[in-house]
DNA sequence: CACTTGACCTGTCCGC
DNA sequence: TGCGGACAGGTCAAGT
């Protein structure tokens, strides 16, 4: 999906563009992708305004004036994007990924009072939209799990060892990529990190020396900072809420580069491989292997 | 409990 | 051109 820095990129984006709106109706063609109840969506749901869009970890927060909350989590191919009454049919082709809505990935859709919609588009339908009371969302199962929020002033160099205790004889790579260690972080991010501070993916955690995982937090907080900066990274189906794409892929050190030269010109090729079970991109000669 | 693998889905790309 | 298999940014459940 989407991580942590596209979530944000669409949260900021509905912020803008979707508080205070009322929904008038909802229509879904899928049930997992909106597994409620018909008589609390009737309730809660439609005739609800919308008071703020919040974030945890890579899951949206619709917060409505009925006290309860749509979860939105958008794993591997959800996109969340809105129509005003006024726009149709693609954007700037060169930003653009989605034409005329709805179209044959439109899981749910929302049309607000004044005519405008938000579609919950979900190629692979492993996202979901759920309607939850805004003060048991963080006793959501998934949610109480979750390790700390990598941008928030908290996350320290030490708040990050401490957790990685937790995964201490596993590779590096999958402890990045566990929710339950730090929140956020997914397969783009996770090699980009690793490549800024020198560690190889496969490296077992309690075998990295302090410093180096002092270098990898660093390089986490700087590497999801520059990508929201830049409107996330756009592989394949990211788009934000306006269903324009993100930059940051452009700017990727190793991600989706394999066979091309170290951006650190140390003369070797970037290679891809499998660890923790996902595509891993990594510079052989920059990234050290600690076992 | 820690860790790994398969399942959930659709679409695309690559090799035969 | 057609077809099978691997793979895709995430998380669970089930297995060892």
């Amino acid at each position: 999906m989407p991580e942590l820095p596209e979530v944000e990129t669409v949260r900021l984006g509905l912020q803008k563009l979707i508080v205070g709106k009322t929904i008038a109706t909802v229509t879904f063609d899928w049930q997992k992708s909106f597994p409620n109840d018909p008589q609390l969506v009737e309730s809660f749901l439609i005739g609800a305004t919308i008071v703020a869009v919040r974030r945890r970890a890579k899951v949206l927060l619709i917060d409505l004036s009925s006290q309860y909350s749509l979860v939105i989590h958008l794993k591997m191919t959800g996109q969340l994007v809105y129509r005003g009454k006024s726009s149709f049919g693609a954007g700037h082709p060169n930003d653009s990924l989605v034409g005329a809505l709805p179209d044959r990935s439109t899981r749910v859709t929302l049309t607000f009072s004044d005519k405008s919609v938000l579609y919950f588009n979900d190629q692979r339908k492993f996202g979901w939209v759920r309607l939850i009371p805004t003060l048991e969302v963080p006793a959501i199962d998934f949610m109480k799990k979750l390790g700390p929020e990598p941008l928030a002033p908290t996350f320290t160099d030490k708040v990050f060892v401490e957790r990685l205790k937790r995964r201490s004889k596993t590779t590096i790579k999958a402890a990045l990529l566990d929710q339950t260690v730090v929140a956020g972080i997914g397969n783009i991010y996770a090699d980009e990190s690793l490549f800024l501070s020198g560690i190889d993916p496969a490296s077992i955690v309690k075998a990295i020396p302090n410093k180096k995982l002092k270098a990898l937090h660093t390089a986490i907080i700087d590497v999801l900072q520059l990508s929201i900066e830049k409107g996330g990274s756009t592989d394949k189906n990211y788009v934000n809420a306006e269903g324009k794409k993100g930059s940051y892929i452009s700017f990727a050190k190793v991600f989706r580069k394999e066979n091309q030269p170290c951006p650190n010109n140390c003369g070797s090729l970037i290679q891809k491989r499998r660890v923790a079970g996902r595509g891993t991109h990594t510079c052989p000669k920059c990234q050290k292997v600690y076992v």
